[in-house]
DNA sequence: GTCTATATCATGATAGAC
DNA sequence: GTCTATCATGATATAGAC
């Protein structure tokens, strides 16, 4: 029944089929997208598939927290690169535009796959280790005298709520600028918000 | 075939069909519930359904435009009630907490219902009327010195953007409080960012 | 206009050869 | 470990009685 063994490299196929998920997914969403239709785009079998990944949900989540461990290190690098919250901050919203439009599949998953009916009992986005990361920096920030004193919540939310709003904006094709080059007026906006 | 004519009153099956779909769809998400599903749980039956509704999308399409609507015509109550850009933006983040706590099903619909994955080619959320009709007035606040010169998407999006997330953070249940107590920290951190 | 019953179809997942 | 082929399930949408 098989044909070719095709053993090209190992844990090659996972990083395939996560590459060929994220962009149907991006394209086409989740639950318009079959597991055959994954399989073609990664030249790759159903049968092998379901051999690396326990089933469709399987897929989504490894690609969920594979992204979200590589945003993690994006902010572990400017926790190490930055001193004050200011600069560590500013810092992750470029990161944010940036990578909005170099891999904008990836952001888009990030962003709505919570919010998308599959993953259904893992913990929101809000509580991710990322956002809680940034959470950290702002209340360093108020310890440092930085940032005016507030619910932390609230002023990171104030903080980067008009970025996420930007970069929403811009995934959903109603924005024409590319976001880096808001990334002034914007910084601007939410830091005078919470400035001391 | 059919057993009850039970022809109550003339588009109430609508109203019903409706308001069963936005409890399953916020409850399940659109994808895991199922046609039968919102028959039953609006005690009408599937036939019934569908004749009213051209089929499961159109259900959906409905009530994401019926919402807006509403929203729209609280908007224009807001325009007449307050004058200046602050007044009136302040009323907006204030009604936004409180549909969120009153209605958090409408809500949750309105927020998610074109990351979903239906209503495929419908304008986004940013072009929506009543998001342009925030802008509107926030370019009106610049015009009567109110509010910073800036662009306006972005002036928009930063001085409702920490609301709108602090909005999905409790909507996720990823805050306990509920929104009102934080309007005015939260409308602090977004005015004075954006106001002249 | 509303109902029940069903046709049709696609999907997720599995079986089993190699 | 990878493949092909197939099953079983459950959905959408329709047909047709009343």
């Amino acid at each position: 029944m098989a044909r070719k063994p095709a053993n090209l490299e190992p844990g090659k196929i996972r990083e395939t089929v996560l590459a060929a998920a994220l962009h149907l997914f991006a394209m086409r969403g989740y639950f318009n997208t079959s597991v055959p239709e994954i399989a073609r785009a990664a030249q790759v079998s159903v049968g092998s598939i379901y051999h690396h990944f326990k089933d469709k949900e399987d897929v989504a989540r490894a690609l969920y927290y594979g992204l979200m461990d590589g945003l993690q290190g994006e902010l572990a690098v400017i926790a190490e690169r930055h001193e004050s919250a200011h600069d560590r901050c500013r810092a992750i919203m470029a990161m944010l535009f940036q990578l909005t439009e170099n891999n904008r599949e990836a952001m888009e998953f990030m962003l709505h796959a919570k919010h998308r009916e599959f993953l259904p009992d893992d913990p929101p986005v809000c509580s991710s280790r990322p956002f809680a990361t940034m959470r950290a920096f702002v209340e360093a920030g108020m310890d440092r005298g930085e940032v005016r004193r507030a619910d932390p919540m609230v002023a990171t939310a104030s903080l980067f709520g008009g970025a996420i709003r930007l970069i929403t904006a811009r995934l959903d094709g109603a924005l024409d600028t590319p976001l880096p080059g808001l990334l002034d007026a914007c910084w601007e906006c939410g830091w005078r918000g919470i400035a001391a």
